[in-house]
DNA sequence: AGAGTGGGCCTTTTT
DNA sequence: GGCCCACTCT
């Protein structure tokens, strides 16, 4: 199996013959079998580290060889880096084919690719082209705008947090269920409340409309809708896409499996790999039915399985396949590994949190010195603030890392703040840019950002023709209004600057703001003037912001990336690593109160998906995994919590049944954790398997 | 009246 | 770190 790439990536392009590519250099029998299966519905089911993305991408080569063009073929993925990756090794195994641009092939999450088809269409469903899209933070101070325009916040009689109602209409949407059929469902204490969540919803629904303005989930309702509604629009879509392939289908929710069987139509040329052991996503609405029922859905589809592990040392393997088992609800599994023996893995009980982190920064030093680069380590939490203790304590030791999961770029409130101006100048209908941007000069609060609101929203014309004619109303700071004027009128002329128009916003009062606020006031100005700096690629302000909403991260982009080539140790939660491996890599907090999440216990369906969690995590593991767990937890001062591992360990009993070795840290010498010297010699046999690969 | 500030409390995962 | 609430200051 020497010839197997162990990291996936193709290396230098072939040179291009007659075939073309030689499929049969780079793919094991399965996975030749699944690219190159003939044109219609396939479904492959691909284990963890079976070569998936591999095998997608050779799939679509072979659809370009069949003849269909790159502007024909749509690739769905889960993020849009995993569509990039995919494309651009397409489009360098096929880089010398005469008459073939893979530059024209098309792909992205279908959030982006429903907002490509909407930003055309949008009129036809009552949208300006040029419409927002709201995160998460605006969606919620929306949702909790219209429970206030109702009146339901008033009294004593408890209306749900907005967050939560904007998560209940979300879930609808996503799920394809009624708020009635829901809450009878799922939220059975807050039925009686169903006529007045219904009005939140309409109400909503035509705030949105009034402003212009989509969430994320509309980006899939209405392009749901086109298809559905319009049929010269899926008459065209049709048309366009000769083939559909769809990465990580068992993350999909029932909107974006209906708007793939819309696309496909009767040429239902479709391509869906999954994997249902990995499916983590339900709370997003995925629904492992979609997967588990595409025979169903296509019937007659090629249904392919990839169950060679490329990636895992087999004890880890062996540890992933065992844990799973105790699943119920899958696909029954024979994922068989590859690769030479590694080691055991590491089951590594800590005295706490503390002296968790302290062993997880030590030994990431030894595996430096034992030749791991830092970017093929990473330390993987079911929650964000569980990386806290551990960012400290890197820090503390100068060890360079890179966190991918909690608060993104873009949603941190300086960003916003400073992108409301831009959005604000370009659609003056934006009601919650001008909220955000009013309320950020000194003497203006939420009632009078309403007054200047309902003036402003009165007038007509653009942005800063309504602030120069609108009639004042009372207020307390004109001269506060007077600076947001002047403001928002030179934002205005910047729209085709949208660098410029960022650092106008900085220097002109936010960046003062910052100063008076913040203690790392430097740290945020920074990060604008990055951000600023990125801007200044884009054409004007509509592109750059819906770029913004829609990457999410910059890690996607230009930024971390770049990081990322450097060294750097990698801290994620799991969710964020799905798809991604390294060669060592650290699960951490795997405690009972803690993974699985308490929420997610009472129930078994819901406990099934904290175990796939688990699973994905130690499947990203290619060479070495510690499993690390807590005994005490300090939750308040002074109070102390002892923690039993996690059931996903205990369920193991990975001693006994040699599935892992344990290590135990000394008391009181956690700068010292002893790594057992026999271990030496397997590591050392490793690093040379792994050089010669 | 309304802006601004400080303390108590909770915190899953993400396009 | 963010949200909500109560309190103080203008």
């Amino acid at each position: 199996m020497a010839r197997m790439s162990r990291t996936y990536r193709l290396g230098p392009a072939p040179t291009p013959r007659a075939s073309l590519v030689d499929f049969e250099r780079h793919l094991d029998a399965e996975q030749l079998a699944a690219a190159r299966a003939p044109l219609g519905p396939v479904l492959v089911i691909a284990g963890a580290g079976s070569g998936k993305t591999r095998t997608l991408v050779f799939r679509l080569v072979h659809l370009l060889e069949q003849g269909i063009p790159p502007e024909g073929i749509l690739l769905l993925t889960f993020t849009n880096r995993a569509a990039r990756e995919m494309l651009d090794r397409a489009a360098e195994l096929v880089g010398a084919l005469p008459g073939i641009d893979p530059r024209r092939l098309q792909g992205g999450t279908f959030h982006r690719m429903g907002h490509r088809v909407l930003r055309r269409h949008a009129e036809r469903l009552g949208f300006p082209p040029g419409f927002g899209i709201l995160d998460t933070e605006d969606q919620r101070d929306l949702v909790a705008a219209c429970i206030a325009d109702l009146g339901l916040s008033v009294g004593r009689r408890r209306f749900p947090r907005a967050d939560w109602v904007a998560a209940l209409l979300s879930e609808s949407v996503n799920t394809q269920r009624t708020l009635g059929e829901l809450l009878a469902a799922r939220y059975d204490r807050f039925a009686d409340l169903e006529p007045e969540l219904v009005r939140v919803a309409h109400r909503y629904r035509e705030r949105k409309l009034a402003m212009g303005v989509m969430d994320f989930d509309d980006l899939l309702l209405h392009w749901q809708r086109l298809l559905a509604e319009h049929a010269e629009v899926r008459a065209e879509l049709q048309a366009r896409y000769e083939a559909i392939l769809v990465d990580e289908y068992q993350d999909t929710n029932r909107i974006q499996a209906d708007i793939v069987e819309r696309l496909a139509g009767n040429r239902r040329n479709v391509t869906v790999v999954g994997d249902d052991a990995q499916s983590i996503y339900s709370f997003r609405g995925a629904d492992l039915t979609n997967i588990l029922e595409f025979p169903v859905r296509f019937s007659g589809c090629a249904i392919h399985r990839l169950t060679a592990n490329h990636r895992s040392r087999p004890q880890i393997l062996a540890l992933a396949n065992a844990s799973i088992a105790h699943n119920t609800r899958q696909f029954p599994k024979d994922l068989r590994a590859m690769r030479e023996d590694g080691p055991l893995p590491v089951l590594v009980p800590a005295r706490d949190a503390v002296q968790q982190a302290a062993f997880v920064a030590q030994r990431i030093l030894e595996l430096r010195d034992e030749g791991f680069p830092l970017r093929e380590i990473a330390v993987l939490y079911r929650a964000h603030h569980q990386s806290m203790e551990l960012q400290i304590e890197l820090a503390r030791r100068g060890i360079p890392f890179h966190v991918r999961s909690g608060v993104r770029f873009f949603e941190q409130a300086h960003i916003k703040d400073v992108l409301c101006f831009l959005r604000l100048a370009h659609n003056p209908a934006d009601e919650l840019a001008f909220r955000r941007a009013v309320r950020l000069f000194s003497g203006i609060g939420a009632k009078t950002a309403d007054r200047l609101w309902t003036a402003f929203s009165g007038a007509a014309g653009s942005a800063a023709d309504r602030l120069g004619t609108l009639e004042l109303p009372a207020i307390r700071s004109t001269a506060g209004y007077e600076a947001f004027r002047r403001l928002v009128a030179a934002v205005a002329e910047l729209l085709a600057a949208p660098g410029t128009a960022i650092e106008t916003v900085l220097s002109s009062m936010y960046e003062e703001h910052l100063r008076t606020s913040f203690l790392n006031a430097d740290a945020r100005v920074e990060d604008i003037r990055q951000l600023a700096a990125w801007a200044a690629q884009f054409p004007d302000a509509n592109a750059f912001l819906a770029e913004v909403s829609l990457l999410s991260d910059l890690s996607a982009q230009d930024v971390v990336e770049a990081a990322e080539k450097d060294e750097f140790v990698t801290l994620s939660s799991i969710h964020r690593a799905k798809g991604l491996e390294w060669r060592a890599v650290f699960l951490i907090w795997l405690a009972e109160g803690h993974f699985p999440i308490p929420a997610a216990t009472a129930d078994p369906v819901e406990e099934e998906e904290e175990r796939r969690c688990f699973y994905v995590a130690v499947t990203r593991a290619r060479d070495e995994l510690y499993l690390c767990h807590p005994i005490l937890a300090a939750p308040r001062d002074g109070e102390r919590i002892l923690l039993r591992p996690s059931r996903f360990l205990q369920e193991l009993d990975g001693e006994r049944k040699g599935l892992w070795e344990r290590w135990s840290l000394e008391e009181g010498s956690e700068e010292e954790a002893v790594a057992p010297p026999d271990r030496e010699a397997l590591r050392q046999a490793a690093g040379k398997l792994l050089e010669g690969d």
